[in-house]
DNA sequence: ACCAGATATTGAACAATGTTCAATTTAGTG
DNA sequence: CACTAAATTGAACATTGTTCAATATCTGGT
């Protein structure tokens, strides 16, 4: 039996965090349980729901970090405030890339469905917003003349649209592509939707 | 016992499905059990096994289903060949009122994840293919002077730009999208992305 | 009409799942 | 050392996908 004194419930907390993660890097979703994240840091089933709600809020909670992670990503590459095609092909990159090299982590953040009157909690959606940060600081910088509610709305429309090709092409349902890249089909939505936005280059 | 000439093979594989797909409108796929299906049809769990491989091979095949629905859908818009982008809206209209009134079964397309490398199979590969041939029609009458391949490679990503804006403003993904409906954002892409491409209107 | 071979159908069995909770073990306090 | 409060366990339950021996039903031949 774990000792009591062993971790403390934050500890056993993190702890089933990353055990999660490391399950779902490895087998995706369907290899997570309650009973293999349990017996990976020493307890047993029980133990988690005194941490946890339920598994749902279990993967909520690793939304949330992937969530963080994937913010990190872009704004590493955000240094410079260069602005232009350049800087937000720089971010879609690393959208692309994230979602490559994280791809479990990255789909489950789309697979837990909400109910349809029930909402993603408060600190949840806070943390969403925060990934659409460096999108629309690029986008402003881009156009400075553009209104900043315009750009926010436009930020929204452009990462949703490089969402939308990057889970297609991951998941294989974009047939007959062409042999067209990811990257290069990005580039096509940004190259087009940035002269519909009036940019000059 | 359910008598042995009560239905056909293909009899019962469409009594399946079509209960599959009545589980999944009424709960989402969480409400889809073999076990339930097979009552539904007023047989028993074994003889579900006698049609479908497993229940992914039955998922597999209600998708396809879905995708012939959808391809109707949009194709139904297609009546007149208008061109220009008041057809593609139409078509992106079409799209946004499938995924919302179709939720469940829309949503089902893109949670079936294949392995790495294994793929999916021939004839849905197929049927995926249709789906973009109203898109690639529309714009292939919206830019005549563009050559045919590349019409097919920018028919892509604007499709695909277009579900990921259906996909994260249904899953409630879109933090302070500016109250902007679903197909505001999409119009607001359609229009860049038609610029970007040399539309003259 | 009846039998035999073939096939459809059943339902029990198995391992695994999420979740709950009484019983047990541990830690801290007086 | 004893008592209380909290942590930890593991058995229990319902449900899941899947398999497969047993049983029921049909078909064709005599």
């Amino acid at each position: 039996m774990a000792r009591r004194s062993d971790h403390s419930r934050d500890e056993i907390h993190q702890l089933a965090l990353a055990a999660a993660e490391a399950l779902i890097d490895e087998g995706g979703l369907q290899a997570l349980s309650a009973r293999k994240v349990a017996s990976r840091i020493g307890y047993t089933v029980g133990t988690l729901y005194m941490v946890f709600k339920n598994l749902d809020d279990l993967i909520l909670q690793v939304n949330g970090r992937t969530l963080d992670l994937l913010h990190q990503r872009l704004q590493g590459r955000l240094s410079e405030r260069i602005g232009g095609k350049d800087e937000l092909m720089q971010l879609a990159a690393a959208y692309i890339e994230f979602a490559q090299t994280e791809t479990p982590r990255w789909g489950m953040l789309f697979e837990y469905i909400v109910d349809d009157d029930g909402e993603l909690p408060g600190w949840y959606q806070e943390k969403l917003g925060r990934v659409f940060g460096p999108v629309e600081q690029a986008l402003q910088a881009t156009l400075p003349a553009c209104a900043s509610d315009k750009v926010r709305q436009a930020s929204r429309v452009l990462w949703a649209s490089v969402h939308g090709i990057c889970m297609l092409k991951i998941r294989q349902r974009l047939n007959l592509a062409g042999g067209q890249t990811t990257r290069q089909m990005v580039e096509m939505l940004v190259d087009n939707f940035l002269v519909g936005m009036g940019c000059k280059e």
